[in-house]
DNA sequence: CACAAATAGAACCAATACAGTACTGATTAG
DNA sequence: CTAATCAGTACTGTATTGGTTCTATTTGTG
């Protein structure tokens, strides 16, 4: 139902990779090989991470990618955002709103930033330092409801 | 960094008009006049939501749709989960992820439904009813982390 | 009963966004 | 110097989205 693109996808794939490498850097084309991307996808995607502050870039022969801080302090709304653009859910929730042709008739914008915003707490809960680390079993404490069904999704690919 | 389509957008804007009409059904006309949308648009949604089981309609002279459930008992996720289907972030996060070619070499496929699920939750804690009040300042149950600064993204468009 | 007001459902189209590629340039180790 | 490696931009085929159109079905009203 909300979909992230590919891209983000294979950032936090990559990402956990660069995690568990932990201060060795690591080139695009070994990531590729590892992971079994095709590797101009990957050196785009690892561009724009380290083109956001998340990676550290060292040029030349020999040179790669590492993480720029600990992966503590890395969170998944990190790794999608610098991906995916800053972009909110609805052109409405955005700051710089002005051009919003039925503002006038739209009563419910003032609550998408309010989704919004639940949504970036839900992904900045997840640090990378989870994700790297496969069975970490921590659930996550929220308990708005019971019906937490992510089984079920099966039917169409969304 | 997330979207969600127009369609969800629509479909929340016009779930919250008929929970303000409170019982009285409404015409995908009257709506669409209400809210400056086109009207085909509204048609569509308006079915997408019926067959989903969260609005009645009533066919003929006089017919329109209503809540098939009070607003407090219909949520964020409902809706957009009507409108976008089932939730899936990425294709792995399904259940029938048989295909997923690069699942062996794939470590972080677990950690997907957690994400899912996190956005799902937040998504299941906002009701419609809160939707159609304009400013009930309820704040998000959210604590499921430390590191929870829902404020400051005001700020930043998310 | 006939008609108009509605919904139901499917098919269709243009524009945009996505996923992925290609190419050129800059930097650095050996 | 040269090869490895990152940086940046531009391009392209395909899928998805946003939106329309058309036909059928149901039902209240004169």
């Amino acid at each position: 139902m909300i979909r992230i693109t590919r891209e983000a996808d294979y950032g936090i794939v990559l990402m956990t990779c660069l995690a568990r490498a932990d201060g060795q850097p690591c080139s695009a084309a070994a990531l590729a090989r590892q992971r079994r991307l095709p590797l101009p996808m990957v050196s785009k995607i690892l561009k724009a991470l380290a083109r956001a502050g998340l990676l550290n870039s060292q040029r030349g022969a020999q040179g790669g990618y590492h993480l720029a801080r600990p992966a503590v302090h890395i969170s998944a709304a990190d790794i999608i955002g610098a991906l995916e653009g800053p972009l909110a859910i609805t052109e409405c929730s955005t700051d710089m709103h002005d051009g919003c042709s039925r503002q006038d008739h739209c009563e419910v914008s003032s609550h998408w930033p309010r989704i919004n915003q639940a949504i970036y707490a839900a992904l900045q809960s997840i640090s990378l330092e989870e994700m790297s680390h496969p069975d970490s079993p921590r659930p996550l404490h929220f308990h708005s409801s019971q019906r937490t069904e992510t089984a079920g999704i099966a039917g169409r690919p969304v």
